[in-house]
DNA sequence: GCGGTTTGAGCAAAGCTTTTCTCAAGTCAA
DNA sequence: TTGACTTGAGAAAAGCTTTGCTCAAACCGC
């Protein structure tokens, strides 16, 4: 960067070694200035829309930054107004089916108040969370929202001093923290009370391993409603296992050596609940004539590509994410300090199975 | 923002109306040389370890800067730079199943840089793209890299001047651009000599829409392989639809009863891949023994769920983001200048499916 | 025609760091 | 002891924009 030939070029002389002016200079605020023939100040004002000046000077600064390209330089402006206008969104897990439509609900939230959003992804590991947060410190990011792939209660971020931060899907172990995640009992309650309204007496429910508070949480809604109900899980309890297909497809088989007189399965997601549908198939069980399943995410990839097409739980990830961001931007504007958690409701979606 | 308050509360004073001091001021270049006891430049170079001076001096530097939690203020940096440390990266679809590992890729090689990664996504508008890309400018990023969904060459970004571009997947129309994508004839040559080799000689191809380049390519090179290898097609042509698993099911009932003495499959990705698996298994097809199947795209949760778990084509999809963020550093650093395409060849994922 | 407003625009400081120059003090050799 | 270097550190400019303050000119009513 040949700081001294492009300034020559940018008074407009020819440059005879324009070899070495490989970065031409970009416009700045004293060009516009300049060919609108008026000082800095008055054109920052007359581009800002603050300041009072004649209409006449005013659209002559916006022709001339017209004309030169003129795009203002935002490090200057963060550099005075102590604002970045950015946020870093801080994911633990690799960008996953999860955390991607909180990111997206995020970006959309953030990109209309002119935010921008810095990427950052610990997989999981601290050293990488840690090295992230000092980059975003330094970048004075306004804010930051971290998401996780898992519903259970994360530590909080540490050494971000007061910089804001919401929770989304993940919530922090700490009460005082902002958070903002999926009703994972109303997403239960939708499941059930769907299922007992369509008349079934005799459900299971197969979901994924105890250690994740989303497969607890589910499961113990579920009992609860059913005793409520005053009936019993088909099975006498719920079945923990993982969250894939194979487990799905193991367990409906239990399941019905179990109790054949069962009448519909609540599956802790789509994967389990196209497993168990692919064994109901294959046994000649009618879905949802016989049994009735339900399953929980709303994947498109899984939940439409079972036979039949799977009705579900939708977590409106993507409210999650918007939320968070509406929560975010609250905070840094500091007009409401509401901290605490917010639930975003879940959504039944009806399709064949149920 | 009450800038008179906290200035008052850098000189150490204690601030009476602290409530009105709500964000405390940073601390700066200069809090860290007062406490050393040196002045601003040398702090600055102690820091940065250039410039030279006693090394008990740099270490008071240190021990100050430590001591005061400083953290250097990278708009301050940027401005004086002209470096930002930021890449822009745009997606074109919302974040999907390809766009999400060459973001990972792309982000890892960057972050070891100590560059950041700033999300763009343009949803597939024109209008949010410009938007996007505006934003881009005034942040004055060091490069961008684009990325989307489709194989399809895409036109080149407009309106951002000389900032160093590289195409991940999705190339640019303009051969002058720098793009790195997917070795789609490759990866389809990795398929057929696989099943060639197997020993299958009747061979059909199932695969997504005729518009999609990733269709186009794969078919051509299957054709042309089977070609060179004195074989015909099993059905005597490919077989185009759409990427579903909907789509796999009827293919393979088709083709079944067009050709019921063929011995393998090769689609055009996993999902039709396991529809053709789902449909084989129902009507007692032994696969591999009796039919072999390959798919495309490694996506595990369609091939491991598959039964049997697929053979298949993985994109290294990371690896492409990887290079293209090699490729747009070095046309940061202008080193080398080495425009055109690369291409990043696939792996055969051996499973039980072929 | 005159004092008091309003209006339009410029000046200069501030925001924080980097980097080039300059300069004083100390070192070494003759 | 003196002159030529070397070393360590400070002063100041540059990078770009925003904004509070100042000031001159035009305008108003009387």
């Amino acid at each position: 960067m040949d700081r001294g030939s492009s300034l020559s070029s940018r008074n407009g002389l020819p440059v005879s070694d324009s070899v070495r002016d490989v970065a031409p200079a970009r416009t700045r605020l004293t060009d516009v200035a300049a060919r609108a023939g008026v000082s800095v100040g008055t054109a920052s004002k007359a581009l800002s829309g603050t300041g009072r000046m004649r209409p006449e000077t005013r659209e002559r600064v916006l022709d001339a930054a017209d004309a030169l390209g003129f795009s203002p330089n935002r490090h200057a402006q963060s550099l005075h107004t102590g604002r970045s206008w950015t946020v870093g969104l801080v994911t633990t897990d690799g960008i996953g089916r999860f955390s991607t439509p909180v990111l997206l609900g995020a970006e959309d939230a953030l990109g209309a108040g002119k935010i921008s959003v810095l990427l950052c992804d610990t997989r999981g590991d601290a050293i990488r969370e840690q090295h992230h947060l000092r980059i975003l410190i330094e970048r004075r990011v306004d804010g930051i929202i971290v998401t996780g792939r898992r519903t259970d209660p994360r530590h909080p971020l540490t050494g971000i001093g007061l910089i804001p931060t919401v929770y989304a899907f993940s919530p922090s172990t700490d009460p005082q923290d902002v958070s903002v995640v999926s009703d994972d009992a109303g997403g239960a309650t939708l499941a059930v009370e769907h299922l007992l309204g369509l008349g079934r007496t005799r459900i299971a429910h197969v979901t994924g391993p105890r250690h994740h508070a989303a497969a607890r949480d589910r499961a113990a809604r579920t009992l609860e409603l059913l005793a409520d109900a005053g009936l019993a899980p088909a099975t006498g309890r719920a079945h923990y296992g993982d969250w894939s297909e194979a487990w799905g497809r193991r367990a409906a088989e239990a399941v019905l050596r179990a109790t054949p007189d069962m009448d519909a399965f609540f599956c802790g997601n789509d994967q389990i609940a196209r497993g168990v549908a692919d064994t109901l198939r294959e046994r000649g069980v009618r879905v949802p004539d016989d049994i009735a399943i339900v399953g929980y995410d709303n994947w498109d990839t899984m939940a439409l590509a079972a036979r039949p097409p799977l009705t579900t739980i939708d977590m409106d990830l993507g409210e999650i994410g918007r939320i968070a961001a509406l929560r975010l931007l609250a905070q840094i504007d500091a007009t409401t300090p509401e901290a605490g958690l917010a639930t975003v409701p879940c959504r039944l979606i009806v399709r064949e199975s149920a």
